[in-house]
RNA sequence: GUGAGCGUAGCUCAGCUGGUCAGAGCACCGGACUGUGGCUCCGGUGGUCGGGGGUUCAAAUCCCCUCGCUCACCCCA
């Protein structure tokens, strides 16, 4: 072949073994604890009408102007590769009358979404989130019987320093007004706000909430927070979200500085923030969208969702479940001998019928080589075939750990293998 | 879109102001130990020094261009 080799597409990325089996753990836990409260799961195309992207998350946000892969097709159809989930979710739900059905639906979803981003830490071009939707309720409820599925979520993998940030950004008929008490707040001061502030001092002042610049963070302070210019509806709203939270001890923090990117969130919004991020440290983001599937053209249905970055969230998991999910649980099964040979596949495979987990030797390495790399591998177990053990059909099993061995029959092994006390396991060298 | 840094073996890197500079450690394979790991020792595989052009007697080393990577801003998962 000539030429360079073909490199992926900047942005993109691949997910190699043993990486591989955090994520697929990672998504086992999410399907059995959001399945637990009742949730189901939805698959939405991957690229959908532009025009959907445009009317839901919002015309002026950046992810619309600038980060969306927007292409038209063979028939001039523009169509976008999803930024986000929830629109696609909302688009289904009218066009396949889901409201027909029982409500509340709880929908979760897995997969791929694509913007067109410069590459940072933490920020990928194709990136991974798993969100949960609960479609068809309005009440405060709901938003906290979705912060405990997502709090649960979190727990079971085992984190114990995240922070859920929570705030109340109003009905859409208070935003104008609170634009405006922001601006009055700030527009004397306007000549002490970083140029970016300046510029979102006329185009969207909410951001200058959540600005960086120590010297604007100090300044904003002074801004009124977004609960005392809401209305009475949604501070209610978020109060018996927060009671419900409180009942449960599910931690988490008000923040009036709290803004979110897309359009059509109200009332109830949260991220949960991760300390070990570097910069991006948003690993969920979500709240509360009642308009959205109505300005869809479909009915005046409410719903809350959210989203947790799948990537961010491998990168910091905590070690004891990634310790847990990188174990290699296999019987590494070695063959000596010709004679052997013949027969260690067919010895693997019955054992593999009764759960035993197997790796069978095939590169005719010697043993003391075999034992080296079930040594490095993590292997707990070596079963070991040779001309002596077939004469009396036996197997020899190496206990790596305990560092002991033993022949038995060769159909005790599976017996053998269950009753073994776990060990916890030895830490792997690199590469996660 | 803006700004900064970096690209030498699979990985982490050394190689100063151009003249054995193509190296080390780890990893991988093998041997010492002919059917027994984790330690030690020995050996081996492996590199167009990201690519192209220029300066020079001579470039991994200096200059230009290009590709790629990384970090930060913006924004977000």
């Amino acid at each position: 072949m000539e030429g360079p080799v073909i490199q992926r597409p900047r942005g993109t990325r691949d997910l190699l073994p043993p990486d591989t089996r955090l994520w697929q753990a990672v998504e086992g836990v999410a399907r059995e604890v959001f399945g637990s409260f009742g949730g189901e799961e939805i698959r939405t195309p991957v690229f959908e009408p532009t025009e959907l992207f445009v009317r839901t998350v919002g015309e002026s946000t950046d992810i619309v102007n600038k980060e969306m892969y927007t292409f038209p097709d063979r028939k001039g159809r523009s169509l976008s590769l999803r930024p986000e989930m929830t629109a696609g979710v909302a688009r289904a739900w009218i066009e396949n009358h889901l409201g027909d059905r029982s409500q509340p639906l709880r929908l979760y979803y897995i997969g791929p979404m694509f913007r067109y981003e410069r590459m940072q830490h933490g920020r990928y071009r194709q990136f991974s989130q798993i969100g949960l939707e609960i479609i068809g309720a309005d009440t405060p409820l709901a938003d906290a019987e979705l912060l405990a599925a997502m709090h649960e979520f979190f727990v079971r993998l085992g984190f114990l320093d995240l922070e859920i940030h929570l705030n109340n950004l109003g009905d859409p008929e208070d935003r104008g007004r609170y634009q405006e008490a922001i601006r009055a707040a700030l527009a004397p001061r306007r000549a002490e706000l970083c140029a970016d502030c300046q510029r979102r001092l006329e185009e969207n002042p909410l951001r200058i909430l959540d600005c960086k610049v120590p010297a604007c963070q100090v300044i904003a302070a002074d801004a009124p927070g977004m609960d005392e210019l809401a209305g009475d509806a949604s501070r209610q709203h978020v109060a018996k979200v927060e009671t419900h939270l409180q009942r449960m001890a599910i931690p988490y923090v008000r923040n009036h500085r709290l803004v979110r990117g897309l359009d059509y969130y109200l009332r109830t919004v949260f991220e949960v923030v991760s300390p070990q991020l570097g910069t991006n440290t948003v690993l969920c983001g979500g709240g509360r969208y009642d308009r959205l599937i109505a300005d869809l053209g479909g009915p005046a249905v409410p719903g809350v969702g959210f989203a947790i970055g799948e990537d961010r969230l491998v990168e910091v998991l905590p070690a004891r479940f990634k310790d847990a999910v990188l174990a290699r649980p296999a019987v590494y099964v070695v063959p000596l001998g010709e004679a052997a040979q013949t027969q260690v596949l067919e010895l693997a495979r019955n054992w593999a019928r009764e759960g035993v987990p197997v790796e069978v030797e095939i590169t005719g390495r010697s043993l003391k080589a075999a034992l080296k790399r079930a040594d490095r591998e993590g292997f707990r177990v070596v079963a070991m075939l040779g001309d002596d053990e077939i004469s009396a059909r036996t197997v020899t099993v190496r206990d790596l750990v305990a560092g002991d061995q033993s022949a038995m029959p060769l159909a005790d092994l599976p017996v053998w293998w269950r009753a073994l006390t776990p060990v916890s396991p030895p830490a792997r060298r690199g590469n996660v």
